[in-house]
DNA sequence: AAAAACAAACCAATCGGTCTGTTTTTATAA
DNA sequence: TTATAAAAACAGACCGATTGGTTTGTTTTT
């Protein structure tokens, strides 16, 4: 025992799995900063700082990779959405409208803003001409929206009549913002766009309150 | 001046306006088909059957023509956008939920399915990563919102006590359509979508008649 | 000593773009 | 009208650079 006497002498296993590690975090570095037509493998080696025969080593082909980056990043959405819906209700006992805000405002920053969003939809388009990505990421991206709906509609009315409607109206909130999103990818950051969402989150629990809630 | 008096000789000005549509016609098929990464000139110039040389006659480089596509696309986008707001309501004396519906479903169909979805979506994050594209076509984005705001707004409701508001609805509208087209986009057609646009509808009358609307 | 990890030279194919030469249209003068 | 020269339209061979991927050889771990 005593494997990590000298810091280097590292065993076989840990310097592959970083390895991958670190080529797949270059891989998302490349698509961010150039997207997927410009990711090409000797900007993603050089900005992971591995030699072209070392990457051989450890993947087939470069949408090999890929898929290993992009499952990588949509899982870990996968796991905030289930992770926010807790974390942002502290306060039960707040107006519903209140903790909807922060609900969503809290899943704008996450998802829809910078670097994320920008890997996001990157992943997508990808997906979308390439018939292997495609399989692999599509239940992903399904399961995404399967813990958004289950995860915070339950989390904000667990006392709802209605579950699966409470359900789909965070799916439409995550659709919304998914194209207040694209809106600023393409045009950027537009100043209205917070006020957009409190006339949404207004409306939104206007909708739930209907019969006389809270 | 009988100068269609045979079908060849066509005048060189009309040469040229055929021969650059033509390349730009090709140039979104081919985005449809491969994708930004995918389209490369070669392809392009073989959907269009016109030459290297002949294409080097008609454009600088390839990102010009690709930025001539793109800005045909959204413009296009923009008028439908105008043509619709009148075009979708016929019946003022309906009920506001039906012609809301309408209108939004035949946005739905035009904007965000098929090929027009896709090339949209393609062209948005072309614009990401290339600053010259972007700063031609996102003004066109921005103006596509705001024909949506005011020509929606005001043909549904040209009463609105809250004619901006209105408008913002329509925009908020418009990027919850967005968000799902991409969720078909990269995880394929989910038949639940009709039933979320019909309950997006019922919430988006019910907030607009709050105070007792028809 | 065998196997896995790594480095770098190397490869055919393709990329966007250019060059040279031919055909078609246009402008001008006889 | 017709002859003609300049200009524009077009075709395809050609170019250096870059692409994803392979090969050969060295170092490190087992």
């Amino acid at each position: 025992m005593a494997e990590q006497a000298k810091p280097e002498r590292r065993s076989q296993a840990a310097r592959r799995e970083e390895m991958r590690e670190r080529l797949a975090a270059a891989t998302l570095d490349a698509l961010a900063d150039h997207g997927n037509a410009g990711a090409s493998l000797s900007v993603i080696l050089e900005r992971a700082g591995v030699s072209r025969g070392a990457w051989a080593h450890h993947f087939e082909t470069k949408a090999e990779m890929l898929a290993l980056a992009a499952e990588g990043l949509l899982l870990g959405a996968v796991a905030s959405a289930r992770a926010l819906g807790p974390a942002e209700t502290p306060d039960p006992s707040l107006p519903l409208e209140d903790r909807l805000s922060a609900m969503i405002e809290a899943a704008w920053t996450r998802f829809y803003t910078g670097r994320h969003r920008d890997l996001l939809f990157e992943v997508a388009m990808a997906a979308r001409t390439d018939t292997e990505l495609r399989a692999r990421l599509a239940p992903i991206f399904s399961g995404f929206l399967a813990a958004i709906g289950s995860n915070w509609g339950l989390s904000l009315r667990p006392d709802a009549d209605d579950v699966t409607e409470m359900a789909d109206l965070m799916v439409l909130t995550i659709y919304m913002l998914r194209g207040m999103a694209m809106q600023e990818l393409a045009a950027g950051p537009a100043p209205g766009h917070e006020a957009l969402r409190r006339l949404w989150v207004r409306m939104l629990a206007g909708w739930v309150g209907r019969y006389g809630g809270p």
